[in-house]
DNA sequence: TTTATTTACGAAAACGTTTAAGTACGAAAC
DNA sequence: GTTTCGTACTTAAACGTTTTCGTAAATAAA
């Protein structure tokens, strides 16, 4: 085992102290272009790479940040953290990954962790058992935090977010227009802003058409995986929906099994429409329509975000584009047939 | 902004070194019951977090472990991270993700990156173009890495894997029994010892049934995921398959679509078995044949081997147990229509 | 010529931990 | 009664950088 090489090194082999040597690797002015191409010469030569230890100790930064998120096995999340570590990438910095369940509480600690300088910066996408308000505000005091998707409602905080409203409120009104009478929603994320503002463009919809039932239609979301498919067809004998808008895409294959077990025409009897990233909702049958977020373009951006902070450049939290979300029909909320 | 908590801070108010409080935190046999306790109970009231950097730097050790794969946004390799993020969890251990975009340099930088003390353990499923053998020869000697699913052929090596070779025997055998004669096989993984296994299942369980073909009927993969279309529908209309094993699940919606494309009934005319994890295979139209790896027991295996080289257990790499995959045979490989 | 200013570098002090080595004290062993 | 030993601490030296401040020489300004 060879001694590992250090600036030390680097400074003894020149004949030049280490603080010259610091300071050639990271490119300073106060250094010779001479000096640094001998630096950088041996460094490579010697392959050194430098402590992120003791970098990371003396300079009080990280290249680093962390995203929290519910799941990673998800379309939407893994797409998201594609387009993150993409935008981390360009600026060098490296990607901490942290998943939550839906645990709020593994969540704060998660937080916790990291606010002692593990990290640069942190972005996340909340639990959708999140409620502990007071926790973030102090949390986005500490270190800078961008919010995407599943936000939370915090006045000066940064996130990015996508037209949830409107894209709920066409779905419904498309579903509306099809022949719907009986509008379900499922809802996967009651508690959070985003739930909510899905939630409210179901309504009004509703309430544009003249469709607004007596008993509200809306499921909501269950914790256990394994209970879905039992909640969803309870919820379909149970309520007769003739067309559901699902603002998650966890319901997605509940629903389908569900009809195939309560014998239900899809979309014959019963039209869907999703929110969802399923890279195979046109081969499914049948095809699924969906509202498809742009996963990848807001991990992009959110990271972009942070960055702009990372870098003091001026960013004004009201100022974040909202991004646009896509209803593709197809027809699982079509006419019957194909 | 008020001062950060360090253990000088504690060791100020409890009057005692910090010496003392560095070993009451990390539970020393050296430090008496009753001093522990009035260390932790103060640092919990006053939210001290150990900085990570100052003892990475002292100890040499980062409790982060680096995941490097080809691309999260894969149903088998986030399921994969997941069961990974499980395991670095029970050991509070910190989750780095780097994605390769198979590219075998850019799997060198981060490797290199990583070496220098950034982490103390590496999981990795190589790129489709990696060779550079020597590279990891060197790296292995380095730092603990344990490679899953694909592994490249170093002695020595820990690798976690499935029965590729069996699996891919099974899946043509399964064609071959239900009618296919010329039964081709995608190969996307061509130089990797993963995709050989899967090869040589293909090619036996072919030579097995006497269905040999003068010219062989295997499809290299591309690199631009946009080609693969015209690739699959290219090789198709070339080939006239009646049966098609696909070594990874990017083949599958190309293999579908380029069947409405060309009009080609799937399965009357063409059945198809895919190493897969996709979560709609069932209810696709058709319901799709799958080879279903165990991601997420995978990924969880091989960050168990490398937690108990990094607790210097012995662990042997040649008594690394071997997955088994699941062939599911649903529509796409059944006889025709449902 | 004298006095600023710039350029290129060095000395040394951090950063916040961990740990090897040392010490004081009481209890047990002889 | 001395010696040995274990317990519960302290001292001080690392770990490998970055950064502040200082300085000598060279150049420019006065």
């Amino acid at each position: 085992m060879k001694r590992h090489v250090t600036v030390k090194t680097l400074a003894e082999q020149l004949n030049i102290s280490i603080a010259t040597v610091s300071k050639a690797l990271s490119d300073s002015h106060e250094i010779s272009a001479e000096t640094k191409q001998r630096v950088n010469d041996l460094a490579r030569m010697l392959n050194y790479e430098r402590n992120p230890a003791a970098s990371n100790l003396r300079s009080h930064r990280t290249r680093t940040i962390a995203v929290i998120i519910p799941e990673v096995a998800n379309n939407f999340f893994s797409l998201a953290i594609k387009g993150i570590e993409e935008i981390a990438r360009q600026h060098n910095f490296h990607v901490l990954i942290y998943q939550t369940h839906e645990n709020s509480e593994a969540e704060i600690a998660f937080t916790n962790s990291l606010v002692s300088g593990r990290v640069d910066g942190i972005l996340i996408s909340v639990t959708r058992s999140t409620g502990n308000l007071a926790h973030f505000q102090s949390l986005i005091r500490q270190i800078p935090v961008v919010f995407f998707d599943r936000s939370i409602e915090i006045p000066d905080a940064f996130s990015i977010t996508t037209d949830d409203y409107e894209s709920a409120f066409e779905a419904t009104r498309h579903l509306a227009e099809n022949g719907c009478s009986r509008i379900a929603f499922l809802q996967g994320l009651d508690q959070l802003a985003t739930g909510q503002r899905r939630l409210k463009g179901y309504r009004d919809a509703l309430d544009q058409a003249n469709l607004v039932q007596p008993q509200p239609l809306v499921l909501s979301g269950t914790d256990d995986p394994r209970q879905l498919l039992q909640a969803v067809a309870g919820f379909i004998k149970d309520k007769q929906p003739d067309g559901i808008l699902s603002s998650i895409e966890e319901f997605v294959v509940p629903c389908y099994y569900a009809c195939r077990e309560l014998n239900i025409d899809m979309p014959g009897q019963l039209k869907l429409v999703s929110f969802s990233n399923l890279q195979t909702a046109a081969l499914l049958k049948p095809a699924l329509s969906t509202i498809t977020q742009p996963a990848f373009e807001m991990g992009r951006l959110a990271a972009a975000c942070l960055f702009r902070i990372l870098n003091n450049k001026e960013v004004d939290p009201c100022e974040l584009p909202l991004l646009r979300s896509e209803l593709i029909e197809r027809e699982s909320s079509g006419i019957s047939g194909i």
